[in-house]
DNA sequence: GAAAAACATTGAACAAGTTCAACAAACGCA
DNA sequence: TGCGTTTGTTGAACTTGTTCAATGTTTTTC
């Protein structure tokens, strides 16, 4: 049984040793070299995965061409298009790793047979999807009242160790700013100090 | 059994006449007055509720007095501040009646009574979660690809109901726009047609 | 280790959206 | 019916962020 997986569950939830094992078997160990995809648009997104080690974006391509970021999953993440995953239809998503990585994926299949089996994963899933969503919900509201500025100083005090592992462009498509005005921003904030 | 409440329920999983019975005598009705608080800022969210009849703004209102709206919820809709109704701690969102409205509200008590005794409610959150989240991920990616322009014509075209019933502030709350800019692009819209 | 590709920076012109102020229209209510 | 409050409109000046193009720097890749 993952240690990372183990601690990622019983946060949210309490399972007997048994039944973490039994969850764990579910799943498969892959591995997505840097600049492979997990997921690109107009898949169906077959697995959900937990990222081990590594790092993934998650991101939408609007027409035209432009790069939204949905979120960035390092290790002790979850990835999936919960949308194509769920209702079994194609994703406009693409899940792109940013380093080598390692996940341990499990099917729909398995996974449906994980929430027949175990109520406590059905409610797992339940919690983990209410936090997601409040986060977003936050997201949302900052992208609303919050200058580009602002957002990108609270995204370095947010995820600090992620700042050395993306580009400035990556950073500028999840702030849903141009990579140019980012720039811009990064000179007047070093100027200040 | 409330007719709107069942069939809410029957799109997303299936119950016995039983179990709906019991879930739905976990409720009770209550009515708001226009203008009234379903929840207000601060206070911990202690019910969720099913919109019967009405309409409902989910907002928040940030450190400048500005209100973004996360969502409108009429008829057929479920309204409560997740974090802080799962969580039990103070909500930073209001909930307000825009019409009189009539709600049936569950304690967060009954819901973890429902939770316990029918497996089938708790996928009913999980999905209905997803489901929200998956259209606040859209949001989010409209949010920040496309024009005000554009995703007030996708708003009148995704809830032309609610067009009617809603001021043009609402609206541009909603946006995430000021209302001065919604009323140039009407002006705008209506010198094209 | 060199060539190619991707990334970061900067400036100038531009577009999208805000703010403030003034006024008109509609609504709620006594 | 009328009066006060909220809502909608419009214009001018302003701020925030975009686009495009040029230049230098870092990373990949063979």
């Amino acid at each position: 049984m993952n240690q990372l997986l183990r601690n990622n569950i019983a946060r949210h939830v309490s399972l007997s040793e048994d039944q973490l094992q039994q969850f764990h078997d579910l799943f498969e160990p892959r591995l997505f070299k840097k600049k492979s995809y997990f997921l690109s648009e107009g898949q169906i997104c077959a697995h959900e995965g937990f990222v081990l080690k590594g790092l993934f974006r998650v991101y939408h391509v609007d027409a035209n061409g432009v790069e939204q970021v949905l979120y960035f999953a390092p290790e002790d993440w979850w990835i999936a298009d919960i949308d194509s995953f769920s209702n079994q239809k194609p994703s406009n998503l693409f899940i792109e790793a940013l380093e080598d990585s390692e996940v341990l994926v499990i099917s729909r299949k398995n996974k449906d047979l994980a929430y027949e089996h175990f109520p406590a994963i059905e409610k797992l899933f339940r919690i983990m999807t209410q936090k997601t969503h409040v986060a977003l919900q936050r997201r949302m509201i900052d992208n609303l009242s919050k200058t580009a500025d602002k957002r990108y100083q609270d995204f370095l005090a947010k995820y600090p160790d992620l700042y050395n592992r993306l580009s400035n462009r990556q950073i500028a498509a999840y702030l849903g700013i141009s990579h140019e005005f980012l720039s811009k921003i990064r000179n007047k904030l070093a100027k200040e100090k």
